[in-house]
DNA sequence: CGAGAATACTTTGATGTCAAACTAATGTCC
DNA sequence: GGACATTAGTTTGACATCAAAGTATTCTCG
């Protein structure tokens, strides 16, 4: 029997047909890539997340503390920190100041520029982000469970992508 | 000239950069990938709730909307809801709620079941999905920068990513 | 040099998400 | 049949994000 198996389950899957049903077929298999991203980014976010929380961290917070670890002198102002990881100003104050108050970050004001503050990261602040990355490494970055090859042909395609809409 | 062009400006491939000489290249097309996704899905996602806003529809509204006109009755419990959308139970009671002050969802006690709640369309709610529906397709879905084989690979990878991580 | 524009953040308010606790109704099992 | 587990939702609290408004500082020009 060449019957089509419908046990479909998928419900991304069942999202396209439904589209192609009403007649939106040309928008169809995009619309099934837009919430295929969605929801693999809901999924792998959920799981760092729940890896980072026994730390104290979230992964906004992870991400600011990786940027300050990985830049020369530790220190960098806010708005060049929003600016690497593309978030928005309020989401680096609201993240800084959590880090701060973790003594994680210590903020000060920037001599050069009177309207800049710096973020630079403390010791306990290093120690902790070396400690979360190899995890993260370990548990997600490393393991993930599909092909290298589709990974890194997905990560050309989502960086075109990204340039298409902007980024 | 075969010179390694160093204008990166791409924040990802800094990372992944980072991420090698720090020692970690095992794991940094992993991170670069995951990152990409993160980043891909903040930009349509931006893009797709600043169609939707004028409408005064958020995407998680949306997405309840569209599920209910696309079933028989344009009516299911919310906890169906919740399963097909892939939702927290917290999140659906969230966006019914503010569906139904906005008069396009009703709520009413389930016969079947006392414990559960049925989320109905009203008209009002049809005439705003399909117009929204009909604006995401062609401002979004529908002319999405990418091409378009490798936007089908990359479904493909990324539903059995999903699978892999459990979905 | 002084007014107005631009820049760098912070604050506030609205929304969304998830975890955990709580309520109510249904099922299961001696 | 009644105690206990399970299921369906809601509520509450902690966080994150973005838009918009507010504050302070620096830059630009006539």
């Amino acid at each position: 029997m060449d019957t089509v198996d419908t046990r479909v389950a998928d419900p991304i899957e069942l999202a396209r047909r439904n589209w192609v049903e009403a007649g939106w077929g040309d928008a169809a298999d995009g619309m099934a890539f837009v919430t295929s991203l969605v929801r693999a980014q809901q999924l792998l976010l959920g799981r760092i997340e729940e890896l980072l929380r026994p730390h104290g961290l979230t992964f906004a917070r992870f991400e600011v503390l990786r940027l300050l670890a990985f830049s020369r002198q530790g220190v960098l102002p806010v708005g060049k920190v929003g600016e690497r990881l593309q978030v928005h100003p309020a989401s680096v104050t609201n993240a800084v100041q959590r880090l701060e108050d973790a003594g994680l970050v210590v903020r000060s004001a920037n001599p050069a520029d009177g309207r800049s503050v710096l973020a630079a990261i403390t010791p306990a602040g290093r120690r902790l982000v070396e400690a979360c990355t190899e995890l993260l490494n370990r548990e997600v970055f490393g393991p993930l469970p599909i092909d290298p090859a589709d990974r890194d042909a997905a990560t050309a395609a989502l960086r075109s992508l990204r340039r298409g809409l902007g980024d």
